[in-house]
DNA sequence: CATGAAAATTGGAACGATCCAAAAGATCGA
DNA sequence: TCGATCTTTTGGATCGTTCCAATTTTCATG
């Protein structure tokens, strides 16, 4: 197995001195059309693969975007990562996907490893908990970071915040429930000491409060095993109950599954709206009505937000919130 | 904003040359546990951070694996590529995972761009199509690539594959519906030209066979939305049709929505059986039978190999096959 | 044809690690 | 105390690019 060719080779083989050749590669327009040709025929001809650890080692940018996700597991992740990773390709950045899997120790590892490899920016969605580990390195090195989602590093001047308007969300759906005559409406799933359930919570305690209703909340985690598990106390425990808003579309997913075990008629027994509107939202049988966020659209403009920061030095607005609404289906609306 | 510190920084400040910088950098053994410290806390001390490019550029490895899915959308290819990536990661290596979405000009592209980064190895579930664009570089740069659940490239001395087998577990699901005494079995969803429906197929073909029974095939996409649709066209297309087999869950579970919205009680009028047992099975309504592919299992046996191959230079087998299981469950055997 | 300005090209010093060969220190038996 | 041997430490060349300043070429104009 041989060498692989470098810069030299080309400038060889085209007849031009190295220089000329960086010039060719970063599309220089200072370099003659002609001689340009000359050295991608070169290129070509050789097989010459760009080396960007060189590159990176002279000073210029690394090409890499880090992107941290609490939970690659949840298709609304999974969505935001596919969309972002498509976006920032278009601009010629590959993308680092890491999943910290909610482990704050195990999201510092991955940090330091991404800023290691060194990073040009990083989008993250940081796992609940303590964060310093994770953001002072990245505040040392002065990478541009972006905190989506959820925040856990309060200095925004350093790493603005971008998510969704959840309170207005939820108090949209609470108030949809309301006026369908529900008595009494449960919120479930979603830890409360975490930043989205509060603003969730808040939009949906907001619309109780005008409406003089009470809460009634059921804790827990933010998966389709809880909504399943859910849907059976909440049968058992609070009978008088006819509707729940979700902490998101997995809970809501498994609650149907759950009541449709129980023989519960969802969209009359019982209304539920999910949270993020995920593709599955309008397969599922009945259709569950859900909040919907749209997050290819919000992938694409953080990924916007991104650029314009590595490019222009833009920092964004320490705190962006994108609007989000109600698609009301069968699981509310009834048949 | 300062420079980084170099190693050569931190050299000064614990008094050593670059050189003992180095080999405590790597975990030599042959540095005195002493000075080793001390080196340690000057790093600490100046806050360094490694750089990767420079070492990389001398001639090391970049520890950077690169990942290349055709659908990250689909949760069972989720789950894989977090999976093999925090196997990775716990041996040190950085994964780029990146979304081909079954395009294989943009496959070839993002393959580029990693060779570019360096990628040390690549394990790639390829997109349907033309692949020389994507195998021809890999090749050339001779580096270490697995195939993986899917073979676009038959060169596999040099791009070893592995999957599950297949047309066992499609043939023993096969056996498990004609055992219940089903008449007419639909196989439904996925490509006919593509090597996994193929697997798949013939499993199924294998076992009508043996039964004397006639195939029923629905070729088509390998979505949620497909299966919705599947439902609809196989009640009004062929009514004498009790039994399928879906190409995958995602496909089985949209079924299981569409046949509710028909008034079909899934597990008797209709057996349903899936493919890749993912969560979702054990929580859907009724319950979904499925051939079980602990993808789990199947990253870290990946992530092995891939290691081995690196450290050792241990060339995986040209073709692999991990066991696969029929979970039976509701959705095929009735309540 | 000479001239100056503009355009195109080039040489060579960085960048920050690795790694080899060689130097310096430590340890030990005689 | 003196080599011999083994353990630690060190200079310095090297990797493939970028980018500055300097040089050469081109070209329009007087």
């Amino acid at each position: 197995m041989k060498r692989r060719p470098t810069i030299t080779d080309v400038a060889a083989r085209a007849g031009v001195s190295k220089s000329t050749v960086s010039l060719v590669l970063q599309g220089s327009p200072q370099v003659r059309a002609e001689t340009a040709n000359l050295v991608r025929d070169a290129m070509r001809e050789l097989g010459y693969v760009y080396n960007r650890a060189a590159a990176t080692l002279r000073g210029s940018s690394v090409g890499l975007v880090g992107l941290v996700i609490n939970d690659l597991r949840n298709p609304f992740f999974t969505e935001f990562a596919a969309s972002l990773q498509m976006a920032l390709a278009a601009a010629g950045y590959a993308t680092v996907i890491s999943n910290s899997d909610e482990n704050t120790a195990l999201q510092a590892k991955l940090m330091g490893s991404m800023i290691e490899h060194g990073v040009d920016a990083v989008v993250i969605c940081p796992a609940h908990g303590e964060a310093g580990a994770t953001f002072d390195p990245l505040a040392r090195a002065g990478i541009p970071t972006l905190q989506v989602l959820r925040k856990m590093d309060e200095r925004t001047d350093l790493f603005p915040f971008s998510s969704f308007d959840y309170a207005h969300g939820s108090a949209e759906a609470t108030r949809h429930l309301i006026g369908l005559g529900t008595r009494r409406i449960a919120f479930v799933g979603g830890q409360d000491e975490r930043s989205i359930t509060q603003e969730r919570m808040a939009g949906y305690s907001a619309a109780l409060a005008e409406a003089g209703m009470e809460p009634l909340r059921l804790p827990g985690r933010t998966s389709r095993a809880f909504g399943l598990e859910a849907a059976r106390r909440i049968r058992a425990e609070h009978p008088d109950c006819d509707a729940a808003l979700c902490f998101n579309d997995l809970v809501a997913l498994g609650m149907l599954a759950g009541l449709a075990r129980e023989g519960v008629v969802v969209g009359s027994d019982m209304r539920l709206i999910g949270f993020d509107d995920i593709e599955e939202c309008a397969l599922s049988w009945p259709q569950l009505s859900s909040v919907s966020c749209d997050i290819a659209v919000f992938a694409r403009d953080t990924a916007a937000a991104l650029l314009g920061w590595l490019s222009d030095g833009q920092i964004p607005p320490p705190e962006q919130r994108a609007a989000v609404h109600l698609v009301p289906r069968a699981s509310s609306l009834g048949n």
